[in-house]
DNA sequence: TGTACATCAGTGAACGCGCGTTCACTGATGTAC
DNA sequence: TGTACATCAGTGAACGCGCGTTCACTGATGTAC
């Protein structure tokens, strides 16, 4: 709902969705400022109007999609509850159809090489979207056998790194995408496989 | 050792070379023909006695890299003949050290947003690499109880796909990498943990 | 060994282009009386 | 309800810049005789 009946309405939110849609169709190098404005069906100097500059309009982006990121996970996993397994499952699942349904984001946010650290702001959505990720992740690691203990920050970490993994090789048209499964069947058998060797799926 | 005692001597690599760091050190966006140009001390135009553009030179550039990086990913497996882990875990080894020592090739090869189809002899240098880690992989997926049996391109595709996400997220300043391990332990952990999950390693 | 010629790697000037950004402005919207 | 004024979102022209690419050229290197 627009603000105001303004000349335009929502320009911020309009040039952040046009530059969405740039950077899921041509990369984060394919990005450029007046190209948004033109598909926002403006003048590039209007941009500035909202945004600092180029890199303001990215990173506004980058923080919507980690804040969108954070509640989905969060959402996810409080839907799996009170079974630990069902809410880390659910994660997991809302990990990938981010990434798939929110391409824009999801390269704003990891590839397009701006600094986490870039502002105050933005490196509290990062946290929050790292901290469900490790909500979900704390919660089963405390299920395995004390023997297999793993820290949850490295159980996060693995688990993340496996997502993002499958993500940018499998999911993209990269070097490896050459494997006749999909993306989803790739991460579901890695992480049953992954958690069968901390003892907390039963090993069948 | 250059061909022949010509003005520039071995142009055409000391290009690629450029290119790499420049890659390295901006990101696959920050590389520019012109400059690359500049810091091999020879004018853009120059360039278009060795490549048809600057696309061909990021691609030749991501070939060499794959090249490589299927020498060293079978140098190392090699090494850890005749044992089937020993050679597994060198190739994981060799994985990362490659990602850490020529960043430029790892970008081109992973980042740049070409497509590997771009030309034959990019996709059968891609190719190479990937027959390079299923090679290390099948070996050992043969020690996998039957009933645990998994195909050796899924797991060549897991492993990948771990190594790529921990490279991405903690070797960089992404926005994981807040995590307070190195990422040869974090994967090193991961796939000790994997591998466990398969059987394959003793459960102790 | 010396000269005449062919080759071709690199030059330097020029191009058209789209970029990000600035600036004084305009004119629609909102507000006070 | 009507008028006068203030606000401020968006305009349009202009800028300087570095880009990738082209072209006719030059001059060092290699080759034939």
């Amino acid at each position: 709902m627009p603000k105001r009946g303004y000349h335009h309405g929502n320009l911020k939110q309009a040039l952040i969705d046009a530059a969405l849609e740039l950077i899921a169709e041509r990369g984060p190098t394919g990005f450029t400022l007046s190209e948004a404005a033109k598909q926002a069906g403006v003048t590039p100097a209007a941009v500035y109007r909202h945004f600092k500059g180029r890199e303001d309009l990215i990173e506004e982006a980058a923080r919507q999609g980690f804040d969108m990121f954070a509640d989905l996970m969060n959402y996810a996993y409080d839907k799996g509850q009170p079974s630990a397994m069902a809410a880390f499952e659910a994660t997991g699942r809302a990990y990938l159809a981010f990434a798939r349904s929110h391409q824009g984001h999801y390269i704003a946010m990891f590839e397009s090489g701006l600094s986490v650290n870039r502002s105050p702001e933005l490196a509290a959505a990062a946290a929050r979207a790292r901290e469900a990720l490790e909500q979900a992740a704390a919660d089963l690691i405390a299920q395995v056998p004390p023997e297999k203990q793993v820290p949850a920050s490295v159980f996060t970490a693995h688990i993340w790194a496996l997502s993002h993994g499958v993500v940018e090789l499998y999911a993209r048209n990269a070097p490896g995408a050459t494997t006749p499964f999909s993306p989803e069947d790739l991460l579901e058998s890695g992480v049953g496989i992954y958690l069968r060797g901390l003892g907390i799926l039963s090993p069948d």
